[in-house]
DNA sequence: CTACTTGCAAAGCCTTTGCAAACTA
DNA sequence: TAGTTTGCAAAGGCTTTGCAAGTAG
């Protein structure tokens, strides 16, 4: 099911539309080409983008509806929204809190989940300052390889 | 120079104003109440409740005066500004990159800098990933001490 | 006196909301 | 057909900006 660091899209894609009608919504066009989109959520789109995505094939699609259909895949866990300065990004793949590196260069967002220490902060915080964790938003900026080469 | 896991505040406040003047910036009435307030950072207020806070000494202050005075000290790195969901906090205690914890409950913002996983992380993050981290912000959300007793 | 800072109001941005028309099941 | 979703336009909330008046150095 985990293919490259990334969850099968189409597993990911199956998934949200089962939620979708398990809690009555409906399954319209836009819908589903949107959740095409963020069952892979490459680049981690933010709103804008996957308007600018789907109006290629869309042209009637609004943002209101991009808005409306990603705050009902939040509420149901679907989609993990990444607080950025004043623009949120979506990850559909993944929904789960997870860290992300975002490179000041290039500003792609590439997800930094094979980091293994979050676990031991996470028992670290609870024992150190009596904190219960119950999900996070980890974000490291700097430079990505390819980046590193094009500025030094 | 450190108190309590918290820098002192007099030296902080000194600091930010030496920063101001040499950078050609003048000391109003308005900025010196500010960077008091900012020196201490207590809660980890946002521009609003530093506007709020100002409004009862000078009543003629405006919330513009307090983002632009705001805006100099990031420049200068001697204000953190923490990004959450549309709104922003501010740390001129700490303006060094720091992991807080957010409260669900009651909302509070704790400093999480005794935290010592983060170099490590870091660390992980240039050799798995080959990303070169220069800055970082970490929020974990949950249950401060006290509401996990009144949630229980 | 000169240059910087202030307050006000307006504008900017991203996001949400209200509502009639269109559509899914 | 009944209830949900859509697009549009307007509104919201936070932050920034333009500019004339005021102030620090």
């Amino acid at each position: 099911m985990i293919i490259n660091n990334k969850i099968d899209p189409e597993f990911r894609y199956k998934k949200m539309l089962t939620k979708i009608r398990e809690s009555g919504g409906r399954i319209t066009s836009h819908r589903l080409a949107l959740i095409r989109l963020l069952a892979a959520s490459e680049g981690h789109p933010n709103a804008t983008q996957l308007y600018e995505a789907l109006r290629r094939q869309f042209p009637t699609i609004s943002l209101a509806t991009i808005y409306k259909t990603l705050a009902l895949l939040k509420d149901e866990g679907e989609v993990l929204e990444i607080d950025l300065h004043n623009d949120s990004h979506y990850d559909g793949n993944k929904p789960y809190s997870h860290p992300h590196l975002i490179c000041t260069h290039c500003n792609r967002i590439f997800d930094g989940d094979i980091i293994s220490g979050i676990q031991n902060l996470n028992q670290e915080i609870e024992e150190k300052c009596n904190f219960q964790v119950s999900r996070h938003q980890l974000v490291f900026y700097g430079l990505c390889e390819e980046c590193q080469q094009k500025v030094s």
